[in-house]
DNA sequence: CAGTATCCCGGTGGATACTG
DNA sequence: CAGTATCCACCGGGATACTG
């Protein structure tokens, strides 16, 4: 698909609203990058998402796992373990995401400063 | 910058969801888009952003602004006119949204069909 | 035309306690 | 270890009325 129809998709509010407010909520982009450098155990990720709780995390990765972005898989020992990784689209998604993220470090500090700029303008 | 550092920043949590919670937001990608064509007068966004509130349009244009994403011009005539633009870093965020726009399209049947297998699962 | 000002509801996400 | 279950605070966003 080109960028022109990805233009006129936008235009038509085709979902893309949807999946942006998808990936957009605080913790599933930290979740998926987490993912992105090898499957995870749920405390291991806890641990590495600074912040969130437990709630939110099973939350998230059970949306995620809804979504068929990450795979759940349960070994049945005791105590149990339960090891989660991205599936193939997940991996594409985080690629997407890496570029989306490129843009923001680009330019965090211009939006800081603008920020600033326009608050002390007032 | 190249991939692994962008990887490595977004380990370090720093500011790219931040970001993403900033752009992704109900509003902000469909007026991004429409000034993507061109600047815009008030109304004539809100005509074009089906669903937005004079409220959200306002809140969200002043962030844009804020950001230093949009140019606000006024002409004073009576009636008053005020023109919306994309500045030049709006331009560049309409660029990368829109490759996040090209997986959201790419990839919304998969994650439709993944939701309805896994709600029948249940 | 291009906004402000209020009021209010629902949902996201935090804290905490409990469980197989 | 890997979750569930509750309760609750906050605020994004809708509806409506008003203004320079």
């Amino acid at each position: 698909m080109n960028m022109t129809n990805v233009l006129s998709e936008l235009s038509n509010c085709s979902g893309v609203s949807e999946v942006l407010g998808r990936i957009g909520d605080k913790w599933t982009v930290q979740i998926v990058v987490v993912l992105s450098r090898q499957p995870e155990r749920f405390n291991s990720i806890k641990r590495q998402v600074p912040g969130i709780s437990q709630q939110m995390l099973t939350r998230t990765l059970k949306a995620l796992e809804r979504d068929g972005l990450v795979d759940r898989s349960v070994r049945h020992t005791t105590p149990p373990q339960v090891e989660y990784s991205l599936t193939k689209t997940g991996v594409s998604l985080a690629e997407a995401v890496r570029h989306l993220a490129a843009w923001a470090i680009e330019h965090r500090e211009f939006i800081r400063d603008s920020r600033a700029r326009y608050d002390d303008a007032r």
